[in-house]
DNA sequence: CGCCATTATGTGCGCAGCGCACATACTGTC
DNA sequence: GACAGTATGTGCGCTGCGCACATAATGGCG
């Protein structure tokens, strides 16, 4: 019974992921960690390189490249970083409003799934997401790679509390 | 109060993503469409290049590579078509036993994030997934798109009936 | 002070996965 | 028997990424 369930999420979750790439795809041009690295920078803490790599599961090569294809793209700057071997990575003004997209996008890809069910069934659903997220053993590193796409302002309640003001 | 379940969704969708991508490429040494053309070609009824792309989401040459590499690792033949244009594709031994720890890893990878939950809430969230499955206005060819990767074995009553056994 | 492990970023190189434009081969029809 | 339609394969290039290596700054420690 857990496998028919379990085979459920999984075409739930490969919906969702395609709907997510898709629509990131049609904003940005790029797939892959760029979105998440936009919206991860987006926070606007002025990660480093290496902070960024760490929650968007990348190698540090792979990061400096992604970097520099938003660079490329007018999308971020790299500044001073608090030490002068370190960089801190912040959107331009034009990164802040594709990432306003991405996370309109990303949410308006994921509505209509839900449309169907009735305001009820929504609230039953997102407590059962809720318990599931929330009761996932995960490091405070592995808790931000879940959230890289997340848009924090409608997550109230977040069910996976990293600080996500101060990444490490 | 629907984006809040949307951005939930969303976070559990890119986690069981996240997963099941990486199960494929330990298992497969590969990553993209790839395991999901395993699995479609593994239903044994010998689909056409064309066939497998339209399930696949790619274009035609991606396709062709696709195979070739899948031959490549003596994973999959092609043989005669029911025209002499057209081939037919078909798993070989170990082909077919890929498949098989494909589609077990696939749901040894979900089956953790289900666990904290009771088998109530288990059912509960199924009986949901199933409804905002069924409901999807999808073509024919989505339908098998989205079940790209499923254990049709284990998904009794499915809620996206597409007749896998003579794509068309 | 000088040495050195550690931290942090950047580069050369290559690979996997994919798409576009084009080439080739077979089919059925008129 | 010409020709539109169907189906596969090729040349070429791009994006995203990792490995190995190079470079630069920091913080101890003798």
């Amino acid at each position: 019974m857990i496998d028919r369930t379990a085979n459920l999420l999984g075409v739930v979750g490969l919906a969702v992921a395609d709907r997510i790439e898709e629509t990131a795809r049609d904003i940005l041009n790029h797939v892959g960690e760029t979105p998440a690295a936009l919206v991860v920078i987006g926070y606007g803490c002025g990660p480093s390189n290496d902070q960024l790599r760490r929650v968007l599961g990348l190698s540090h090569p792979g990061t400096v490249r992604l970097v520099d294809r938003l660079v490329a793209d007018g999308l971020v700057e790299r500044r001073e970083g608090r030490d002068r071997r370190a960089i801190a990575l912040y959107l331009s003004e034009r990164g802040m409003a594709l990432r306003e997209e991405l996370l309109k996008g990303r949410l308006a890809a994921i509505r209509p799934l839900l449309a169907p069910l009735t305001d009820a069934e929504q609230e039953t659903l997102a407590a059962l997401l809720h318990k599931l997220l929330s009761s996932m053993e995960t490091t405070d590193m592995e808790r931000r790679s879940l959230c890289r796409l997340c848009d924090d302002r409608v997550c109230t309640n977040c069910p996976i509390p990293a600080d996500k003001q101060t990444p490490k």
